[in-house]
RNA sequence: GGGCCGCUAGCUCAAUGGCAGAGCUGCGGACUUUUAAUCCGUAGGUUCAGGGUUCGAGUCCCUGGCGGCCCA
């Protein structure tokens, strides 16, 4: 079923696409529209820097969905200098810093040229799955092939007038160390604060010096790093002298030097001009007067004679739940990490159904089964025309996009928490996983595994990932003995009744009957009677007693999916038979 | 101290200035069934407070409160 661009949508998506095509209509008619998002390939690329990406996407969909053209741009701040080494990266990286993150070499054990390489590559096949269309444009690239060389000139000669305006902007005193934001959690606080990092923002080098002021900074042609101060610059010759904390000293053309990068708070507003983004988004760390969002204002205006990009600040994307051993390693989970346990659709979901300004939290936790049937559930209400319109939007937008159509699903979304619960016991066994969802519907029995992947694989990792082990079902490998030897004989005629039952009901249904059925015999009743209160009273005994024999507790999934999971020998073994 | 954002049902959130709505939870019920399965029904509101604009305000304006965040 395509996607088609009906209906007069009113969600934030549509409003900001309606301001964007406006706003290019007016800045350059008849142009493809811009759309812009940056990231900085310094660490792993997170779910908190996929709102970047996403924000832009969702809107450049939108407009493309209406007929216009349109390009998202998202600009790799591979040139950035290299700040810090992470905790887990070997100390003598610590060489590498200042030096560009293309230049940089891969965390040990990589199979990629660079550093910045190393975390681009999870991100473009993440991007990929999620169905998003984008032109990647490497900032190396871009500055040491020279693309820049008339702005960089242009914002030399401007300096003065640049370094008046970061004037204005500039705050009196250095901006204090950074604290960590009150009230977070460890995780929580590692993911503010890579955000923070990811986001190009605040505390950054605008280019002030003893010399006087230079928006250009040039990358050691000794040591690599970027060290240096310009010592002089002369308009005429363009010839630029810096000097280097390595000690290295020279003086280049600029006119020909390509090894160097505008500070970040004119590279930016450069690059508005550039590519003539319509659209690019921001954290929230640039509402601040003074950020680079702010002072591009003036600077991309007066210096470049273009205008601000529309740019909405997106709020935090918070994790919740991710598994004590993936974020003991500080590990801010990426896109790659969701897509491990989330359909791709439910990502895009996530995005799509929060106003940019909206902070929310991505679960890890039991929260995604509820995620999962709140999914289905809409899909249900859009396939039969109920869905209300705000939610029928984020559905749409979440499901497919203009370009490539609807995103791949789960032929048959069973619900994921049973999945789940059928996976956590057979703990992923394929012949036994078929048999159980086989008997599941008789119905419309499920007749291969194909049907529910990729969700059955979503469920599989993220029980064995993401679910702590007292919460899994782990059938006991001996009798409990001390408890057999110690039932009395009314506790011992049940078990024997489901024993003796066992082959003759060895289905999903007839195992719901059996069980329900021996508490019933065992009271003189016909196994189809009625319940009353306290035949009520004991099945549930008669069910603890089963789940603390077989499993250790007196809870668990639902017994004749255990049973049927376990295998009729050995609950034969575990229930004394 | 300056700034940004938010405040709507128990919770998470919708609603061009035009009858305040969903989902989850709760409660009730069905399926031989009080499981970690499924389905149906139902309740739920001083839209943070006060003032203003308007025929009409959750929505726009002002003041205040509370919360989150950024900067100092």
């Amino acid at each position: 079923m395509p996607i088609v661009a009906t209906s007069v949508e009113t969600d934030w998506v549509s409003r900001f696409a309606d301001e964007v095509i406006a706003e290019a209509e007016r800045r350059a008619p008849g142009k493809p529209i811009v759309c812009a998002s940056g990231l900085s390939p310094s660490g792993p690329i997170h779910l908190g820097n996929l709102r970047e990406v996403m924000t832009p996407h969702l809107v450049a969909d939108e407009i493309r969905r209406r007929g216009h053209e349109v390009v998202h741009i998202i600009s790799w701040d591979d040139y950035d200098r290299f700040r810090k080494v992470p905790a887990g990266v070997d100390s003598s990286w610590s060489e590498h810093i200042g030096k560009p993150l293309s230049s940089v070499p891969a965390p040990p054990g990589s199979t990629y040229p660079n550093w910045a390489e190393h975390f681009k590559a999870p991100m473009i096949s993440a991007l990929a799955a999620l169905g998003i269309e984008f032109r990647g444009i490497s900032q190396t690239e871009m500055y040491t092939s020279g693309a820049y060389r008339a702005q960089i000139l242009h914002a030399m000669r401007e300096r003065a007038r640049i370094d008046a305006i970061l004037d204005r902007h500039r705050t009196k005193g250095r901006a204090a160390g950074k604290k960590a934001p009150q009230g977070l959690d460890a995780v929580e606080a590692e993911a503010a604060a890579a955000a923070a990092e990811g986001s190009g923002a605040a505390s950054e080098d605008d280019g002030a010096a003893a010399a006087g002021y230079f928006p250009y900074k040039p990358y050691c042609a000794e040591c690599g790093r970027d060290l240096t101060t310009v010592t002089a610059y002369d308009d005429d010759t363009t010839e630029l002298s810096y000097t280097c904390a390595c000690g290295h000293a020279e003086t280049v053309r600029l006119a020909e030097h390509d090894r160097g990068k505008l500070v970040w708070k004119v590279d930016w507003p450069m690059r508005w001009a550039y590519e003539g983004v319509v659209f690019e988004p921001s954290g929230v760390d640039h509402q601040s007067p003074g950020s680079s969002w702010q002072v591009g204002e003036p600077i991309v205006r007066e210096i470049f004679g273009a205008e601000r990009p529309i740019g909405p600040m997106y709020a935090f994307v918070g994790i919740v739940g991710m598994a004590k051993m993936s974020s003991s390693k500080g590990a801010v989970p990426t896109a790659a990490d969701a897509l491990e346990i989330m359909e791709a659709p439910l990502l895009r979901w996530l995005y799509a159904r929060r106003r940019p300004n909206q902070s929310f939290k991505i679960a890890f936790d039991q929260e995604i089964q509820r995620l999962y049937d709140e999914w289905d559930t809409l899909a249900r209400k859009v396939a039969e025309g109920v869905a209300l319109p705000a939610d029928l939007a984020a559905y749409n937008r979440a499901a497919g996009t203009a370009t490539a159509g609807p995103l791949p699903v789960t032929p048959r979304p069973l619900p994921f928490r049973t999945l789940a619960s059928i996976l956590d016991v057979t703990t992923g066994h394929a012949e036994q996983t078929l048999r159980i969802l086989r008997d599941l519907d008789p119905e419309q029995p499920v007749t291969s595994l194909a049907e529910v992947r990729p969700r059955l694989d979503l469920a599989e990792r993220w029980i064995t990932t993401q679910v702590p082990a007292e919460q899994r079902t782990r059938v006991r490998e001996e009798p409990d003995a001390d408890l057999l030897a110690s039932l009395g004989e009314r506790e011992r005629e049940s078990l024997r009744l489901l024993l003796a039952g066992l082959d003759e009901h060895w289905s999903l249904d007839g195992l719901t009957a059996l069980v329900y059925g021996v508490p019933k015999v065992q009271a003189g009743l016909t196994p189809d009677a009625k319940p009353t209160p306290e035949l009520k009273v004991a099945q549930r005994e008669f069910f603890a007693l089963l789940y603390t024999l077989l499993v250790g507790r007196d809870t668990g999934p639902r017994l004749p999916t255990l049973l049927l999971a376990v295998g009729a020998g050995r609950v034969r073994e575990l229930l004394g038979g």
